[in-house]
Parts: structure tokens; C-alpha cells; sequence
DNA sequence: ATGAAAGCGCTAACAA
DNA sequence: TTGTTAGCGCTTTCAT
């Protein structure tokens, strides 16, 4: 027969308000009544029992994460990190895959909602920029936390500097002599495609460049689009020196499309990426890239959500490190 | 306020106990009071609530999926076919990824169990080959479904015929004129390294042609793995002039090794994969697989172990069609 | 075929 | 600081 919260009760010999008071990190319960409890749930194992918690005092203890580019390492990570976080609370965390362009995206996120009456979300990107969903989660009152989105304001989550560590990447060519960098964009409904090209422009204005349209391609983070991309930049009479692709799967692509053309990299080209995914370290030459802390983010973000979910304070959006990787598929300009 | 059970059942003038009998599908209700009890619940929008029905009921309708492997394609796809599966019959899914190498792996297992308590899990590989992890869950009661595992006697889920599979890849090579063909194997934890392999024997058995252990190289299912042993293999003296690598990465990697030794796939060497991953279209030249039906297994396998969950029948190990997909990676000896 | 009563294990509100 | 009581929304058992 399973241990209840009346059972270790009786073992404590107190009443069963004063175990669920330890059980919750209430206050009002002295110290070595505290530890009585303390001591007999742990003689006897006891475990909770997570549907009459929820059902009497109405929270799901559950977090639900939604996602919408369903096979990405970087999303991959950031759930490791949300189930980090909800472990040591002991929450539990659902996933959900959802196509954000679809027509009925809100009625299936309420549909969720309705039905497992998860307490709070944590958002990847680029879902985290669905007005419609933000909208409509507020109506409903249930708080979210945010993973990188684009506006930080009056939103709780984690982000790293995105525009800066473009700033610092096209820094890094920049100080090996290139000159010419072409740069290819992220998939246009990210918020980090608009930061990483931002940071890109930065950096080229800062060190007194033109803004050449030409060496500005667009991607959609795919390894496909990267091959395309760098075909229509190695076609260029007055080819690009490096490229900066705005993820590793693209940056991929553009070194399988310079072996195309002939290109050695990095003797003839210079080409680096951003997340410091697995690819970059599998791929000969091994990518120059940013390495972003993907599972602490998520960590961090569903950490903030759970301190406002039990009204500890306010919940933050935090701000991480980054750090430039620098690999094998970058060198000075010959 | 929240519509509940009880309100429904005053809506269509009937008992609380009659409108449980049709939420539940249920025997003894006449079809008349279960269309006027259908139709209240349509019109007031009622959704019962997980943890009440939970509590009630003493079972948690959730399914809980592990996983090992934390960033494979492959499993992104099975995990949505359990989802799509759950959502069809009102269960919640969780993931909980696990390394299934790590001492205290069936004390996590347990916990969860003690936690969250699922009515079953979904076991995908290689965590479906665990002899400990096994035995706990039938001690404990816990039924579970495997995807694609070693043992299909008195086991429940979706597989396909790999074996069947390498051996219609290596009869396309035959076909093609190969004689020389490699083989890089899968890690060795997973079940469907070892069926891949025997597959491969079968078919150079089948035609006649010797088995030569310099021809078949061990790789982990990595791109890096994939590189390491095409280089090894596109050292020997004499050649290979087609490979087959027991997954899609691992081929793209033995591709990559290919510009490398300044070899063309697939004038100079053809080249195939297995599992149809989005890697296999995105690569140039893309890839020859086998489609497996990935999210199909997934879902199958979760139907399964639904349908024993509800008594309905036994559950059964499904068989899954696979399908060569011939692209621009092979192509005759020349 | 349908209904009434009891209770699943916990917490909220209130009392002491 | 601790305990008592009543219920969360559903399903069970047992009637009818």
C-alpha cells in the first residue's frame, strides 16, 4: 500500500496540515517539528501524490514547453535545461510541438491549456514572438517565461547579448584582414536573424566599412540553405574573403558549397556560424562559432517562471554569457 | 467558472454517474441518453479535469516516453507519433531523457514512476535493449511499448524489418555492378547496428561474393564517426567502391571524407545511408536511404500500449513498411 | 440502464 | 504555531 500524507501524520505525530505545511515550504511550522516531519517521510519514502495536490489546490504543477522547428539541437538543449529546472522543484514539464503558422496555432495552444491546465509555458523561438499566442495566454492568465525573444521588456526568461557576439564574430575576421565578409541570414520569423544581421552591420560600420547588399544573402537555418546561399556568393565576381552564416547548419553548407567551387576553406575562405551545435565540432574544418549556453538558458528561464508561479518575487529576464569559439574554419586572409 | 461533470449531467437531466459512463465509453448507456449527454457536453465546451479523474480513477492517463539519445532526428519523429497517438485518446505525454549508461538510470526510472506515476511507458532504442530497466518495469507493474527493439517475442510496439532493409540497400548496390562495398556500423548499444550488419552479410552471401572484415568499420551513428571511417576505408589499397553507412549522418560524413581523398560521389565512389533523415535531402549529392516511418512507429507503438492500457485486447509488436529511396548518391560502377 | 453515496489524497479556510 | 473541517471533480461501489 502507498505511504500518504495522513500516514507520515501519524508517524510525526502531528496533523496532516502540519505535513502538508512541510511538504509545501510553508512557514509557521517550527524548527524541530520541521525536522520530525522531515525525518518520517524520508523513513517511509513518501511521495506525494501529484494529482490530489493539483486537484485541491487547483496548479497543475506542470510546465508546458512549446516549440515549433521540431529537430534542433539548440531546442533540444533548451528542454533539457526547462526539465533541469522543473526537476529540482519537482514539477513536471510536457512538450509540445506546434506549427506557428498554422491557422488554428491559438486554438490548439488553448486546447492544451483547457486540457492539462499547465501552470505555466516556457516559449522558444521563434514562438515566443506569436503576438496572437502572447495575447491570448495573457487573457487566460497563465504566465510564461521566454527563451531569447525579441523584446525583453515586461518578459521574464533568458537571453544572451545577441547583437554584441555578432559584433564580436565579424570582429574576430576582422582583425585576420577580411575585408570582404559576407554574412548569411537566419530564417526571417527568428528574432535572432534581425540581432545577428544588426550585429553584423554594427561591426562593419564600427571599423569604417561599407554595407555591401551584395554579401548579404538569406537563409532559413537549414544546411540547404547555406549550400544555396554560398553558391550565389562564391558566384560573385569580387567573391567574399569569409562568411558569416547566422547558425552552424548554414555555416555547414556554405564549406560543402566552397569544396563545389574549388574553395579550400579556411586557406581561401574564412566561414564561421553561431550556437556551437554538435556539427560544428563533427565537420572538418572544425567551425569557428558562438557558443551560446542553450540548457542554462532554458534552465534559467523556466527557473524564473517557476519563482513567479509560487510568488517569489517578480521572475527576471536574465541575461547570459556567450563565447567565441575559435575553431579551425577560420584564418588571416591570404 | 469551469464547467464540471456535474453541471453537464443538470444540462442533460441525467446522473453525474450516467455522463462518467459515456466520458469514459462506457457499457449500459442507451443511445439516446448518451447522444443528449454528448450533446451537453459539446454545447457547455466541458472538459473533464485530468487530476480529479486522476485521483478518482487511481490512474494518471499519461505516457511517459524515454530516450537516450538526446538530439537525434529520429527520435524527434517518434516522440511526435506518440504525442499524435496520446492526443487521439486524451492521454498527456512526458519526455524524460536519460543516459541509459549512468549507475543510478533505473533509480531515475523509479522515481519517475514513484513521481509522476505514467499508466505506461514508450521505450525507444537503445534504452528498449536495458535487461534492468526491463525487469524493474515488470516488477513494478508498469506496462511499456518499444520502438524498433532487439526482441519482438512477448513485447509490445512497432518495428520494421531491418535486416530486410540492408538487404534491399546492398541488392541496389549489386544492382548498380558493385562489388566492392563497405559498411560502417551503427554504436553498438543500439539493436539496429547489429540487424544493418547482418542484413549487409546476407545479401553479399546471397550473391556469392566473399565477406572481407578490411571492408566493414565500427562508427557510432555521429558524422564524425562517419568521417573517421571513410577515411580509413578510402585508405586501403584496394578501395571500396560503394559504401553503405548504417545511418543517414554517418553517410554524409563519409561523403565529406570523400571530397577529402578528392574522390566524387557518385562517379568515383556511391555512397547510401538508412533512416531518411532531413540531412539525406539537404546534402549535396543527396543521399540514398531507407524511409522508415518513423513517426508512424511512434504513434503505432503508443496505440499499442494504449489499447492494453484500456484492456482492449492484448497489444501487439506491429510490423511497419520501410522504403528504399533511391536519390543521387549511387549510381553504377564505373 | 441508471442513480446515490462515499471517498480518492491532498490543501484552503477557518478555528484554537 | 498547530489542528479541524470541508471540499477540489471525478469514479467507485452498491443500489435500484
Amino acid at each position: 500500500m502507498r505511504v500518504r500524507l495522513e500516514d507520515v501524520a501519524k508517524a510525526a505525530g502531528v496533523s496532516p496540515k502540519t505535513v502538508s505545511r512541510v511538504l509545501n515550504n510553508e512557514e509557521n511550522v517550527r524548527g524541530p517539528t520541521r525536522e520530525k516531519v522531515l525525518a518520517a517521510m524520508a523513513a517511509m519514502d513518501y511521495r506525494p501524490h501529484l494529482s490530489a495536490r493539483s486537484l485541491a489546490s487547483n496548479r497543475s504543477y506542470l510546465v508546458a514547453t512549446l516549440y515549433d522547428n521540431p529537430s534542433s539541437n539548440y531546442l533540444t538543449e533548451i528542454q533539457t535545461g526547462v526539465l533541469d529546472a522543473c526537476d529540482e522543484h519537482h514539477y513536471s514539464m510536457m512538450v509540445r510541438p506546434l506549427l506557428a503558422e498554422s491557422p488554428d496555432f491559438v486554438e490548439r495552444v488553448d486546447a492544451l491549456i483547457l486540457h492539462h491546465r499547465p501552470d505555466g509555458f516556457v516559449l522558444t523561438p521563434p514562438i515566443t514572438e506569436h503576438p496572437q499566442l502572447l495575447a491570448h495566454l495573457k487573457q487566460r492568465g497563465v504566465p510564461y517565461a521566454s527563451v531569447s525573444p525579441v523584446q525583453h521588456e515586461a518578459v521574464i526568461g533568458a537571453f544572451i547579448d545577441e547583437p554584441q557576439a555578432a559584433r564580436e564574430m565579424v570582429g574576430h575576421l576582422l582583425s585576420l584582414g577580411h575585408r570582404r565578409i559576407a554574412h548569411v541570414i537566419g530564417h526571417p520569423a527568428h528574432g535572432a536573424s534581425g540581432w545577428r544581421l544588426a550585429g553584423y552591420r554594427d561591426a562593419l560600420a564600427a571599423a569604417g566599412l561599407p554595407y555591401d547588399p551584395a554579401l548579404v544573402v538569406e537563409g532559413d537555418f537549414s544546411f540547404g540553405s547555406g549550400v544555396a546561399a554560398a553558391r550565389t556568393l562564391f558566384s560573385l565576381t569580387d567573391r567574399p574573403t569569409a562568411v558569416f552564416a547566422a547558425n552552424d547548419d548554414m555555416a555547414a553548407g556554405v564549406i560543402w558549397a566552397a569544396g563545389e567551387h574549388g574553395l579550400a576553406v579556411p586557406r581561401d575562405v574564412s566561414v564561421c556560424g553561431f550556437d556551437d551545435t554538435p556539427i560544428s565540432r563533427q565537420i572538418w574544418p572544425t567551425l569557428t562559432t558562438i557558443r551560446q549556453p542553450s540548457r542554462e538558458m532554458g534552465r534559467i528561464a523556466a527557473l524564473q517562471l517557476l519563482a513567479s508561479l509560487r510568488g517569489r518575487g517578480e521572475g527576471h529576464m536574465v541575461q547570459l554569457p556567450f563565447a567565441l569559439q575559435v575553431r579551425e574554419s577560420t584564418a588571416p586572409v591570404s
